[in-house]
DNA sequence: TGATGTGAACCCATTCACAGCC
DNA sequence: GGCTGTGAATGGGTTCACATCA
């Protein structure tokens, strides 16, 4: 029952835990924060000290870690890296991902470039550009090759996952290049939100989209200081 | 009770009606279709219709859409213009934002030339950097100004968001610096998450984050495809 | 008839509170 | 005593299903 058994067991389909969504967003956050504290030597830490960390509270911080295993000592509090190594494993970082990168312009040269992506296991396979005057060009280390050769390079590299760094009007005939060309995951990085099969995991990092949000916020934040503002815009129009 | 009363009325303090954040997260996204429909010269739409564009259901786009007030008419739809007007109401796009980009580098420098944030009627109000050589130079349009005089442009220019574009190691005192001037609201771009007070505002866009979200849900899908995989990590290191 | 608007039911995430163990 | 791990309670978001109205 305990993920620490002393066997060596083969799971195949599906019978990999499933952990809630918002839990695994979190992951990564407390990744970042245990790699801090093992670099200043620190080698153990409660749910307390990591939820001030992390900005969350200690429940939500226990019930989150109790998702990979029992991995804290009751009294004690958890060892940063076992626990270090317990978030990688489960988050698939203990493996390299080959990702390639759709557009060869500014946005996709600086991905490609980025070395946060190899330093985290991400590798850029390949970066592909419709343009054929960009193909050849050298771009994050890797010749830029032709977006006609999507499939052949995914099959051929073992491709999961798909960055889309295109213009808006091109992002969703890129999403269904990738789909098609067997990509089950997708980062999306154009100012436009995707239609995609359910099967296919996405992920959005838009500005545009995020700043509305912020507008939004703004607003309630101004009218909860008092400002006096017009409820009806109707009249206002008229 | 109904907002489009015929009367003026002046709200003061926090009479917003607060959408619930699920919601406000959505508006953005209806705000494109519907711009595009419009474009489109399309003039009536259904929650149904609405729904598929979106990737949503008709059940959540009406809820979404009734938070706004009653504005489709029943067993007809909804009038695209009109609803795209309460939406950027709603979301305060109709005010122009005054922003300020921290760091002038390359993240800073494009951003500041993204015309994605004037279409959208975010102002960039000033670039600031803490070096002196950039000081001066010119990004965005605007002048490069020094970041201790970030106090006095967010006061004067009555800036409100903030967007960090600084090296990770330099975000915290960058995001600090920004709620010590007074701004309510920050777009993170560097890859850290940061502690904040909990009345200020932030999104982050964070792709390392995300790729490690998006490397946990290849794992499962390859798990689910039945790839044999070792269970207990224990073991194997022992 | 056909589509909106919305209480009620359902489901997932968070928080509480305490049993269990070091 | 102190901290983890976790059932139970709470709260928010989504979905259902239907009353309501053009």
């Amino acid at each position: 029952m305990n993920a620490r058994s002393n066997s060596v067991e083969v799971m195949t389909t599906a019978s990999r835990r499933r952990i809630p969504e918002a839990a695994v967003i979190r992951l990564p956050l407390y990744l970042r924060i245990l790699n801090d504290l093992s670099a200043d030597n620190c080698t153990q830490i409660s749910s307390d000290q990591l939820a001030v960390l992390a900005g969350q509270n200690a429940a939500k911080v226990r019930k989150d870690l109790s998702y990979l295993g029992s991995y804290g000592t009751r009294g004690v509090g958890y060892d940063v890296s076992y626990l270090l190594y317990q978030i990688q494993r489960e988050l698939g970082l203990n493996k390299s991902w080959p990702v390639v990168i759709v557009g060869a312009g500014n946005l996709g040269q600086a991905l490609g470039n980025y070395g946060g992506l190899s330093e985290r296991g991400f590798v850029v396979a390949a970066v592909v550009d419709s343009d054929p005057s960009k193909v050849g060009s050298v771009a994050g280390g890797v010749r830029v090759s032709h977006v006609d050769d999507l499939p052949l390079i995914v099959q051929s590299k073992g491709v999961s996952i798909g960055i889309i760094a295109v213009p808006a009007q091109y992002a969703q005939s890129a999403a269904d290049l990738l789909v098609r060309a067997g990509v089950g995951s997708i980062l999306n990085f154009a100012p436009i939100i995707l239609n995609l099969p359910a099967e296919i995991h996405i992920r959005k990092v838009d500005m545009a989209l995020e700043l509305q949000i912020l507008s939004y916020h703004e607003q309630c934040r101004m009218d909860a200081r008092g400002v006096a503002v017009v409820s009806d815009p109707e009249s206002v129009i008229a």
